[in-house]
DNA sequence: CAATATCGCTTAACCGGTTAAGTAAACAAA
DNA sequence: TTTGTTTACTTAACCGGTTAAGCGATATTG
């Protein structure tokens, strides 16, 4: 079924049927008698137009790409799950593909995109995503989720790291806590480094020095000894640690075991603090205190910046969506 | 750069320049001093085929579409890892949409591939997919993962449910434990059915009598409340329970948490087996026996199955391929 | 030396849409 | 009656690839 199919067997031309079918009959004043015939025609045939054709001929294809760093991770497939439902629901098609935080597989999954002519692409960058100026120089539209490229004009959508930080840390230090360690990874990250930044500010404004013993980098947060081993020398350093200040859900569970196997049980979590949450958290911690990221927000503005710079080309460079965390203070 | 550029670059036509950068420069005896020039060309001008044009041309687009439940729940956010990987390494692209288990957003969703020219479909198919004759009477392909469609011909893609069943639960006994409740959820899916025929059978060779007391199905895995009201229950039955059979992994957090929260320590799951794992239950439940999928491979060989009847039609009707579980018998 | 084969290309149709430009017929106005 | 306008279309080019068929020039063969 073909838009010729449906144009010789009602005897008129293929213009007039793509017509009719795009909805363009009226402004293109074909008669109310023929758009009939042409779409019961289509209608009870089932046509349906070739997306391909369709998007070779219009050089737009309703197609974003996502180029996320991996699928494994519940945050990112978060992210994934929410771009693909507000596309969905604007009648774009996603084809994701996973950099597993290799920039030069980024950036090889971005020609591959551009290839197959997506219109545009939503991504979390790796570090040093060098093919940026090459694809928006080319034309590409682009979007960066959950963490800007620092010095970049493309737009991003964020979440307020510093300040949801300094909120966690602050309520930390009203129930009554000092001695608040924090506990991250990957610090040199611009996200880790805001959260890093509100953790600091907060402990100045209530006029609590920064202990650097306090502040932990884990190098690897799958490796469980590395975890242990950092916290147990944590514990040693600062016996009377009162408080935890996870910059990211991920180590909280290995800190979890690795106390509750000492038979120092965390009482619900009460005195930590984590920025974005697990699942289980409700109930394996009801009392810790989070800073939670609307994934779904973030993924649904992504899209709608994206397609804003797509179909109105409205979108200024430099233009930062910073989204509010959700805090579930405890 | 499309391939008219080069051509009248280059003063040669069209067609020349297709085949010389699709590899038939030979085959159509093409001059070696013309593909040299057509080459260098097209490499220093960084050229790179419209795929949307050759895929309207050739009639194959090189891309999957991967049509799963939901990309929230950690069991399919890894399928689509896998699928994503395979076919990313051998040259296909994947469009991704999810279904939430509604039949009719999941039929919706494959006429939106078909009309996108996908080359093929894999989909954990929702119960009564009635959309599946009339997409393969169309030509389509399709692979089921996970799950197979009773009475249906689809290849598909699945594991040993019965046969790991049997050995977690023959495990148990082994271990001396002989009052094994099953705790499972959605038990008419053929899965489900499946590992509680394993769990009757093991339970049969050992002389033990199936008490349909001790197999509790649950609505909704969500809510906790339920979990939790059918937990109680069964304590209270049968209160010398020592052994519990877990048909999905997502029961076994809840279970834990509530009796944790009753002071019944389930001691790092010794009694307990589950079928397939989180990434948690290492840590948190190091004793509990564990039949687990290998999800990487699931995916892998749906894509292959596709790939197989895609590019060469040597699927035969009805093809089932049967992984079995690592078994991690504790 | 004419007939044939081989080489090295080109021409043009096709995939299935979109759309600018053109045209024949009907009707209205001068 | 001639000109102009509107109506309701058609023609044909284009998007950027692929590929069957054709064609002139040189090389080989009888």
């Amino acid at each position: 079924m073909s838009l010729s199919d449906i144009a010789s067997a009602l005897g008129v031309s293929k213009a007039t049927v793509s017509w009719v079918l795009s909805g363009k009959g009226d402004s293109r004043r074909i008669s109310q008698a023929t758009q009939k015939r042409v779409k019961e025609y289509a209608a009870t045939h089932n046509y349906h137009p070739n997306m391909l054709a369709r998007s070779l001929s219009l050089g737009r294809s309703k197609t974003i790409g996502l180029l996320i760093s991996s699928l494994s991770d519940p945050f990112y497939s978060s992210i994934a799950k929410a771009v693909v439902n507000r596309a969905e629901s604007v009648g774009y098609t996603v084809m994701i593909a996973t950099s597993e935080s290799d920039c030069n597989k980024e950036a090889s999954l971005v020609e591959t995109f551009s290839h197959r002519k997506v219109d545009g692409i939503i991504t979390t960058p790796t570090e040093g995503a060098d093919w940026v100026d090459g694809f928006t120089n080319a034309g590409g539209r682009l979007v960066f989720a959950d963490r800007a490229v620092p010095g970049s004009d493309i737009p991003s959508v964020v979440v307020d790291n510093e300040q949801s930080s300094y909120r966690l840390v602050s309520h930390l230090i009203e129930k009554g806590c000092s001695k608040i360690a924090m506990f991250t990874t990957a610090h040199n990250l611009v996200n880790m480094k805001a959260r890093q930044a509100g953790y600091v500010r907060a402990l100045e404004d209530a006029g609590i020095p920064v202990d650097t013993r306090l502040i932990r980098d884990v190098a690897s947060v799958y490796n469980q000894k590395m975890v242990e081993d950092e916290l147990d020398d944590l514990l040693r350093q600062v016996p009377d640690l009162d408080g935890i200040f996870f910059t990211t859900h991920v180590l909280v569970l290995p800190t979890y075991v690795h106390f509750a196997n000492r038979g120092i049980m965390p009482q619900g979590g009460a005195g930590w603090a984590c920025f974005h949450s697990l699942p289980e958290f409700d109930i394996l911690l009801p009392k810790m205190s989070i800073a939670r990221m609307s994934i779904e927000q973030l993924g649904a503005r992504a899209v709608d910046l994206l397609l804003e710079s797509i179909e109105n080309g409205t979108v200024s460079l430099g233009t930062t969506v910073t989204l509010s965390c959700e805090m579930m203070l405890k």
